[in-house]
DNA sequence: CCCCACTACTTGCAAAGAGCAAGTAAATAA
DNA sequence: TTATTTACTTGCTCTTTGCAAGTAGTGGGG
């Protein structure tokens, strides 16, 4: 269990992204397009499969993401972000600009794209 | 440590406040106006006091909070946010507009403290 | 149809982090 | 000068994370 919330939006939040990875994940759902479990896996960051199997459960489990087999390929399953987590653009955003201030190695631009493909 | 940020606007983040605690601390500073050790320990939160002080002291590593001792009351300490710790408002904003859509417990009106205070 | 590769996982174990209770040092209050 | 307040630290246990290896279901090639 990541967290529970509790009266507080905070704490709701914190049970969706108050973790090491699930932020990661959502943003390689959001700006990168991820919908597959090797996509995360071969992000580069170092997630293992058994968190990052746990996580995709837990932003099911709070709807955050939607799990599905792919109709093309019964071996693939596709991953993709709900309305609900789609919502959370905003946020990112906010952490985007926030980190395009204060971290030096951050360099944000007008392209979202080239923020995590350089 | 919590987290080791590598070119990336969220990793830089979650450095921040990629865990259990630290954006509750953030949040209370910020929203409640908090100061001292015994505030955050008596928020309610069930925070333990070696892990508080392990994130204030991260807080302060990464300049998020500044710390100095109460010229009033040498017992006491003052913590209070930096301008970077500051520019995570509009973050927290957003996660408060996020939740108020999403989560059937959060109830964000337009009067902040009333949030935290209810 | 058979076999091998691919994909999305699970399992087992060691290491790191979190939680709890008790203890300590410095400063103030009585 | 003794007790109390404040901000911690210490030691222990329990949970979570990370790593390596293993497995089940599907698909493709011969």
């Amino acid at each position: 269990m990541i967290y529970e919330p509790n009266r507080c939006p905070f704490r709701f939040g914190l049970g969706v992204f108050g973790d090491r990875w699930s932020l990661l994940v959502i943003r390689d759902m959001m700006f990168r397009g991820f919908t597959r479990f090797q996509d995360f896996m071969n992000a580069g960051e170092g997630i293992s499969s058994n968190v990052l199997s746990d996580r995709l459960r837990q932003l099911e489990a709070r709807q955050i993401v939607t799990r599905e087999k792919d109709p093309a390929d019964g071996r693939k399953v596709l991953y993709e972000l709900t309305d609900k987590g789609k919502d959370l653009r905003p946020m990112m955003l906010a952490i985007m600009a926030w980190a395009g201030k204060h971290d030096p190695e951050t360099n944000v631009t007008g392209d979202i794209d080239r923020t995590f493909t350089d």
